[in-house]
DNA sequence: AACTATTTATAAGA
DNA sequence: TTCTTATAAATAGTT
C-alpha cells in the first residue's frame, strides 16, 4: 500500500519481515480497537510471531471504550502477555512437529522419501524393518501354531464325543442286562480303565478363542 | 477514512453502526490474513457483535496445513459461540488422534503392540514391512553398486596414470633413438591398440560423489 | 525511526 | 447488501 504494490506472500527477507510485522501489527491492533469502539463490538486479537512468541493478546471492548472516552483518538496497545496461551501454542506446535516427524518415519519405513539417506542410514532403516518384520513373522507363527492346536483340539473333542456316545451305548447294553440305574447315571465302573466322561467337555470349542487370546497376550508381554 | 474524517466513538445510529461493522469487519479480517501470510504469524481474531449473538472466529494460517504444505486458504470461519471453541477442540483432538494412530502404526511396524491383530492383519503388516524393506534393500544395493563402480573407477584411473607414465617412459626411450619429438607430444602411435591418454582424466575422482547423488535422485523419483 | 509516494480502506451517498 | 467515489489512512521502500 505504498511506493510499490506487494504480493501477499511470505516475505523472505528476515529483517523486512520483522519490520513489516511490527508495522502491520500496530495497524491491525488499531483497526481492531476502532471496530470495537465504533460498533460496540467485543474484539479479541491473538498474534503469535513465526517464532511462536505471543505478541498480543487483546480483549478490547471494556478497557478501550473507557480509554477513548479520555484521550480522543490517540492509540495505545494494551498488551497482556498470557502465559497460558503461549503454552497452548507451544504444545500445538510440538504436536504438529510430532505428527510431521512420525509421518516422515512412516514414509521411510514404507520405502518412501529415501533420497536424503546415505548407505549407513539405509542400513539402519533396513535393520529396523527387519526387526519389525521378524517380530511380526514370529507372532504370525505363534498364531498359526495356535490355530493348528485349535483344529487338533476340535478334532479331539469330536472324537471324545463319539467315544462317549459309544461308551453310553456299551453301558446301556450293560443296564439292560443288570438293571442297575445308579451305575448308568454315574458312568463310573470301578474296574474300567476308561476315565469318566460328561456332556460338559472340559474344552468347550466356544470358549477356545478367548483362552487363546489371553495366552497370546502373555506370550507377547 | 473517507469523504469525511470521523471521531472514533460509538456510532449512535443503529443502521450506520451495522453497516460500518460489516465493512470494517471485512477490512480487519483481510488485514489479519495479510499479516499472517506476509510475516508467517499465527493470527486469531474473535469478533463479537454488539448484541453478543453473532461472532466471527478466525484462526488464520492453520499450523498443521503449513507443516504439510497444504494451501488451504482458510479465509473465514463464521461460527456460533460454542461452536468456535468446539472447532478448536476438534482440531486438537484430531491432531492427537493422528499422533496416536501414527505412533501405533509405527510401533506395529517395529513389531510392538501386535496383541490385537489377527493372522490376516499380521499378514498385511508383514507385507507392508516387506514392501518397505525391499525398497530399502533395493536402494542400498544401488548405492553399493555405485560405490563399487566408484572404487573400480578410482582403481582404473590409478592404473591409467601408471600406464601413461610407463608409456611416456617407453616413448622417451624411443625419442632417444629416433629423435622424433612430435610422437612424444601427441602420445599416439598409429599401430598401438592403447587409446590416447591425457593428464585430464575424463573421470575426475573429486566430482564422482556429486554425479552419483544426482543419479540416485533420478532413480528414486 | 522518520519520510513520502502510493496503495488501500472506507464514509457517505446511490 | 452492494457499488461508487472522494478522501482518510496505512504502508513499502528509502533514508
Amino acid at each position: 500500500m505504498a511506493r510499490e504494490k506487494i504480493k501477499i506472500k511470505k516475505i523472505e527477507k528476515l529483517t523486512a519481515r520483522q519490520v513489516t510485522f511490527s508495522k502491520r501489527r500496530r495497524g491491525l491492533i488499531k483497526k481492531a480497537q476502532e471496530l470495537s469502539v465504533l460498533c460496540d463490538a467485543d474484539v479479541s486479537l491473538i498474534i503469535f510471531s513465526a517464532t511462536g512468541k505471543l505478541h498480543d493478546f487483546l480483549q478490547l471492548q471494556d478497557t478501550l471504550a473507557r480509554y477513548y472516552g479520555h484521550h480522543s483518538n490517540k492509540v495505545e496497545k494494551p498488551v497482556r502477555p498470557c502465559v497460558a496461551l503461549e503454552i497452548e501454542n507451544t504444545n500445538w506446535k510440538m504436536l504438529c512437529n510430532e505428527v510431521y516427524d512420525q509421518a516422515h518415519e512412516l514414509r521411510q519405513m514404507k520405502g518412501e522419501d529415501l533420497e536424503g539417506l546415505n548407505v549407513e542410514e539405509l542400513e539402519q532403516l533396513e535393520k529396523k524393518l527387519e526387526a519389525g518384520l521378524s517380530l511380526v513373522i514370529k507372532t504370525k507363527r505363534t498364531w498359526n501354531e495356535i490355530n493348528k492346536l485349535q483344529t487338533e483340539e476340535a478334532q479331539l473333542i469330536k472324537e471324545n464325543k463319539q467315544l462317549k456316545q459309544e461308551m453310553k451305548m456299551i453301558l446301556h447294553r450293560g443296564k439292560l442286562v443288570t438293571v442297575n440305574s445308579e451305575l448308568v447315571n454315574n458312568v463310573s465302573i470301578g474296574s474300567s480303565s476308561i476315565p469318566p466322561l460328561d456332556d460338559d467337555s472340559p474344552y468347550p470349542p466356544s470358549s477356545g478363542g478367548q483362552t487363546i487370546r489371553t495366552g497370546l497376550l502373555k506370550m507377547n508381554t
